[in-house]
DNA sequence: AAATAAATTAATCAAATGATTAAAAATATT
DNA sequence: AATATTTTTAATCATTTGATTAATTTATTT
């Protein structure tokens, strides 16, 4: 090796930096769409150390997959499975935490959720996450709240389904939305930014509903 | 021209055919992932053929968004716009159709609001949406009903995307989704079902929350 | 400093892919 | 029936694109 293990700062290591850049082009553009000519360019190396460093496109698409997956997946685990919050502190942690990441990374749910659609089973079996979810403290509490009458949807998924529509379509449909409203980005974000409070209100009040 | 020009039954018609195979290849796989060859199979013609009537990929394209696009518009402009219906059998209405629309086109959401991403200016120009929605009876019946004090959140468009996120984004997280919980494609669309009647009140209740 | 190993580059390959062409087949016109 | 027009096909082109190779540069080890 030519640089040694421990140091160099480790981001800006060739390899980082062909991640770094693999992550954002395939965020934004897809696998089918990014050519790894467009990889190398952004991250301003040689095309042949792509393949030095990972092999193929598919190879590397995999790592970012499966980490942007796993970084997606992880705050939500942790969210729903700690007991020591509310449910109802759950449902504003989980608006606050992604309005706030997917402002940031506007591209990483629809880049998920089409890349998932050609190849679910692979890209999801790496990750425990049928498991994670729905025995988590956050199942639990919202079955508790039904037995006590506090919730009328009985089904825990309608409830899990309606907070990810709630945060996350709005990201997913930005350009429509602002092709209707006329809104710039600035005011969109702005938009997101009332959500964070409105959701868990809004949450509350549909799931009393009958 | 070798077909007269009325008959012909205009869904056997060698340019129908190509649409409609284009059509299912382009909805499922986007146009990058696409090849001309791909659709060409699909449609049981020469490659060549598909140049003859289309001259190219990118033409062929558009004319498909074009159609999606209309079509997935035309049935909420068409609802937003009626003047006779009350605010709430609206929102019936888009729940009732479009849960329906979708379960037979499952791929046409993410489809459109993927390629939208990319190229939201050219291929929104040509439907006078914006003008179609932001003037419709929809979002002058919700200002009267937030001034009647019936609803709380002043902001029509957060009406609106609420609504299409609670029906919309459960389709494009489909496999997300049937991954979390392991229900099959069977019982994913009938919970879609059911969601037909709670959203409609699930939206009464939200909107009257403060 | 010499020898070895690792990282980087420019050039090139092979396959895939959108598109065209020229000939053949099918259809319409006279 | 003869001619013209349109549609279809097989073959081919030119480019793009993922990947490899062989040579060069840089770093590490002895």
């Amino acid at each position: 090796m030519a640089k040694s293990k421990e140091a160099k700062s480790l981001d800006t290591t060739t390899e980082e930096k062909i991640k770094a850049a693999a992550r954002v082009v395939f965020h934004k553009k897809g696998f089918a769409a990014t050519r790894t000519r467009d990889i190398a360019e952004e991250a301003g190396i040689n095309l042949a150390l792509l393949n030095y460093y990972f092999r193929s496109k598919e190879k590397l698409f995999d790592i970012i997959m499966f980490e942007t997956l796993f970084g997606f997946m992880q705050n939500m685990a942790m969210v729903l499975n700690d007991e020591k919050s509310t449910l109802e502190k759950k449902v504003e942690m989980i608006a606050y935490n992604y309005i706030d990441f997917i402002t940031k990374e506007p591209n990483v749910p629809i880049f998920m959720l089409s890349e998932l659609r050609n190849n679910a089973g692979r890209l999801l079996e790496k990750l425990p996450i049928k498991q994670l979810i729905m025995t988590s403290a956050f199942f639990r509490q919202h079955q508790e709240a039904v037995a006590k009458g506090k919730i009328t949807e009985p089904n825990p998924l309608h409830f899990l389904m309606n907070i990810l529509s709630l945060v996350i379509f709005p990201f997913i449909a930005q350009p429509l939305l602002q092709g209707i409203s006329g809104l710039n980005e600035t005011q969109f974000n702005k938009l997101m930014q009332e959500r964070k409070k409105m959701i868990p209100v809004w949450i509350k009040a549909m799931m009393k509903a009958k």
